[in-house]
RNA sequence: GCGGUUGUGGUGGAAUUGGCAGACACGCUGGUCUUAGGAGCCAGUACUUCGGUAUGCGGGUUCGAGUCCCGCCAACCGCACCA
């Protein structure tokens, strides 16, 4: 047996290889497992910690569900579009296909250097043509179903980007990417209709086994908001505006109204009058970022825009003011204010000198100072003084809906996905436009619409795919005549929307997927990787799949069944790791010395993986020592040999193993890995126990060969190297995974804490069968606990059974 | 502002449904074996005035609270003029 290093794991990787291991059945076995993590984005810089903190964890995972018998499908690939590389490629010269490709191939070396159970048969990338083909195929159902479709909206624009962003990857005003100010740009755009969803996607989320946290991020980000639609005349126009309102039960106190300087109402209500003031405040506004905007909320500007609305209760006028903290992509872009009852309308009016109705006392009756936004009674409402606020709203609605002017509503903060991108690396958009039939899907026979090569990509304010006349410049199926490629890529979260689906069926040129592989492996069983996705990719893949099953590709509901986000490694010092810090670690630097195993033993052991924490290297030399040990313990056992002695059972050596096996098992199903790897530890400090005294080899091997069995998740080439020693031709991971025996964990006597009042005075031991009373009897004996009984009388005795025995005294 | 997470020794971190707080390690101390040891083995290691006191702080429920409830404090995360 070698001692373990990087050699050991060169060679099981080769053997591992050769004997095609990690090959999925892809059968119709019912115990199937779909293992995945968040898929790599192909960086230039080497694997760094994160991968392996991410990787090699849930592999461990893996492997022992394929011992229990589970058909483990583990696949691997490449989100490889995207901002970064193209970024490179400005500054570098070097095309982003070809950086691409390098950094895959350098990728996959390391990958394969973790030892992961990877099924690299699927291996898929997502921007090779046999890929973004069928990303394509996808858009082009969704536009078959109404679920993908163009408009003139306001977009986020990074400058520095040069794109347009999701509202997702715009938050805060900030470019996810790069990190700068996000601008409001109005520009045609290709959108999916994800809102469609909002409340399927909202109702899925409490049946999956998901972080709590990242179900509270959705939810909020959908926003659900249950209200009411009221719809206002104009005054001398032919113009009807309707609002979105949850506060519907403080219409009587209405003073005027809002539009957003963008909202579609907006041109129609301004009076030739106040035309100067409006376009000069909307432009104004235009101009502020999103940060301007919303970072001065306690400061409120508007406008006048010359019109009134009338109430639609009590006839009564209106102003109708232009002000930039209505927000014009919510609701209908226009609100009702009731500054009594609205702390921005309360500051607005405050402002601008409107009047100030109030129409809500407390629950009580009680009047309150204002602004007042609590629920609470009418007043001042006319015939619905006295009513509760829910009260109100109900009978509010009710009279709106007779007029033919109001009705419920719900609402939603999600809005539809924006998915163009004025960027070279992605996916194009398999669209043209016809000057006489307008937009025309690109027939799917046609598919893919290759990416060309040889293109201008740096950025000049339009899509690089513009200026190539040779990829623009096409002919439209529809009518024969000369049209023009749509010249925009997709965001590259469309291509990760569905990878998953992709995996089994990877290199199939017929098809997106196969349906049955499909069917059987769907959904995907545990799936892991970083909380960072939780309103994007996430969100994406969840509606994308609903999407899917509604066009008629029925897979199910939900793609993820179970979620984990790791959590982060820290460097040393209990920062985030970055460069600049210089507190980052190699994983390659550690790797070649200690090997692979020792790295993956000491990020199981040294971190929950939930929350992650900081670096330790002395921990990592611990992890050094326990391998030290065991190959000890194992080496020592072969040395010795002698194994036809009667196999004689060490009761205590018993306990430990099963009472191990029990724990790693339950400690893997639930990523605990640091706790199963102090089993672990505990069992191979108690086989060195028995080994020094006298012991039976025959029966040594036995738990020998559990133990390998059991570290060899966390330490597979390490593992298959002893399983070798001792004798064996075949692989770790074909093995069955121990089963305990609880005959072995039960024990002839056990000890109980005894408490007096609580507090813990001694312990006591019992026989295994001991009865309450005789438990009480044992313990009342104890000298410690006679003494503090003395004098007392016991009003009640606790025995909690196998925990302690708890003596309640006056 | 709204929603959420976290807070345990010198350190990393344990503690299924409330039931012996600090598992397993690191570090430290002592012993042992060694020519030697950054190795192995054994023991000790929260504080303490030895009665007790301890899981961010203050209350509460309970025979019993790190765990449940209420109120604070701190750090972090998500959303944020969402009508």
């Amino acid at each position: 047996m070698k001692p373990y290093s990087q050699k050991v794991d060169q060679k099981w990787q080769a053997r591992w290889d050769a004997a095609g291991l990690f090959r999925t059945r892809m059968g119709a076995d019912d115990k199937k497992i779909y293992l995945l993590e968040m898929f790599s984005y192909p960086s230039a810089s080497k694997l760094h910690l994160g991968h392996w903190w991410n990787y090699s964890l849930p592999d461990s995972w893996g492997r022992m569900k394929h011992m229990q018998g589970y058909d483990v499908f583990h696949p691997m690939g490449f989100d490889a579009f995207g901002l970064p590389a193209e970024n490179f490629a400005i500054r570098s010269g070097i095309h982003p296909k070809d950086s691409t490709e390098a950094n895959i191939t350098t990728m996959e070396q390391q990958l394969r250097g973790i030892g992961c159970t990877y099924d690299w048969d699927t291996e898929l990338t997502t921007c090779s043509p046999e890929y973004y083909k069928w990303t394509q195929w996808l858009f082009l159902q969704l536009y078959k179903h109404g679920l993908a479709y163009r408009k003139e909206a306001p977009v986020n624009w990074c400058d520095s980007c040069k794109t347009v962003l999701a509202n997702e990857q715009a938050s805060g005003g900030i470019c996810e990417r790069c990190g700068n100010e996000v601008l409001r740009k109005s520009m045609t755009q290709w959108f999916f209709k994800i809102t469609d969803y909002a409340q399927e996607l909202l109702d899925g989320l409490p049946a999956l086994d998901w972080p709590e946290k990242t179900k509270r991020i959705q939810e909020n980000w959908i926003g659900r908001s249950a209200g009411a639609e009221v719809t206002f005349d104009v005054v001398d126009k032919d113009l009807k505006i309707t609002v979105f309102t949850s506060r519907v039960d403080t219409l009587m106190g209405l003073s005027y109204m809002v539009l957003a300087p963008e909202s579609a109402y907006t041109q129609a209500v301004i009076t030739p009058e106040y035309a100067d003031a409006c376009a000069a405040y909307i432009q104004e506004s235009a101009r502020k970022s999103e940060i301007e905007r919303t970072g001065t909320a306690d400061e409120k500007t508007g406008v006048f825009t010359g019109s009134y609305a009338v109430h639609p209760l009590t006839g009564q006028q209106v102003p109708i003011w232009l002000a930039d903290y209505v927000i014009a992509t919510y609701g209908t872009g226009a609100v009702m204010a009731v500054p009594a009852h609205d702390e921005r309308d309360w500051l607005f009016a405050n402002k601008y000198d409107l009047p100030i109705l109030e129409v809500i006392a407390d629950k009580a009756g009680e009047r309150q100072p204002l602004p007042y936004c609590e629920h609470g009674t009418l007043v001042n409402s006319g015939k619905y003084d006295g009513l509760t606020t829910a009260e109100a709203k109900k009978a509010l609605v009710a009279d709106l809906a007779q007029l033919g002017r109001g009705n419920e509503k719900i609402n939603y903060r999600l809005r539809d996905w924006s998915v163009s991108r004025q960027r070279y690396w992605g996916a194009p958009i398999p669209i043209l436009y016809c000057p006489d039939c307008g937009a025309v899907p690109v027939p799917e026979r046609d598919l893919p619409v290759e990416l060309p090569y040889d293109v201008e990509f740096r950025p000049n304010g339009q899509s690089p795919l513009a200026s190539h006349a040779g990829f623009r410049a096409c002919t439209c199926p529809q009518c024969g005549k000369p049209a023009q490629r749509e010249v925009d890529t997709m965001d590259t979260f469309v291509c990760s929307s569905w990878y998953y689906l992709r995996y089994p069926d990877a290199h199939n040129a017929a098809a997106p997927w196969d349906a049955e592989k499909a069917k059987h492996f769907m959904p995907v069983d545990k799936y892991v990787g970083g909380v960072e996705h939780a309103a994007m990719h996430l969100l994406y893949a969840r509606f994308i799949y609903k999407a899917l099953r509604d066009m008629g590709f029925a897979f199910g509901d939900e793609p993820f069944q179970s979620l984990v986000h790791q959590g982060v490694i820290l460097g040393s010092d209990g920062f985030k790791m970055s460069k600049t810090r210089g507190n980052t670690v190699a994983p390659d630097d550690y790797v070649q010395k200690y090997g692979s195993d020792v790295f993956r033993l000491y990020l199981a052991f040294g971190f929950s993986y939930v929350d992650g924490g900081p670096w330790k290297d002395e921990g990592l030399l611990a992890i050094a020592r326990f391998f030290a040990k065991f190959q000890t313990v194992v080496e020592t056992f072969i040395e010795e040999g002698n194994e036809t002695a009667p196999a004689q059972e060490d009761k205590e050596l018993e306990y430990v193993r099963h009472n191990t096996i029990k724990s790693v098992t339950a400690d893997i199903e639930r990523f605990q890995f640091n706790t199963a790897v102090a089993r672990l530890m505990e069992l191979v400090t108690a086989i060195g126990k028995t080994q020094r005294s006298g012991h039976s080899q025959a029966y040594l091997r036995g738990v020998i060969e559990d133990f390998v069995r059991l570290v060899s998740p966390f330490a597979p080439h390490c593992a298959d190297e002893m399983w070798e020693a001792l004798g064996h031709s075949d692989f770790v991971y074909q093995q069955a995974w121990p089963v305990f025996d609880e005959k072995k964990l039960q024990l002839d006597t056990i000890e109980l804490a005894v408490q007096v009042n609580g507090k813990l005075r001694d312990v006591v031991q019992v026989p295994a069968t001991a009865s309450q009373d005789e438990i009480k009897a044992a313990a009342q004996a104890l000298p410690k606990i006679a003494e503090s009984l003395a004098g007392k009388s016991i009003k009640k005795a606790i025995v909690v059974p196998g925990r302690l025995v708890n003596f309640v005294v006056g």
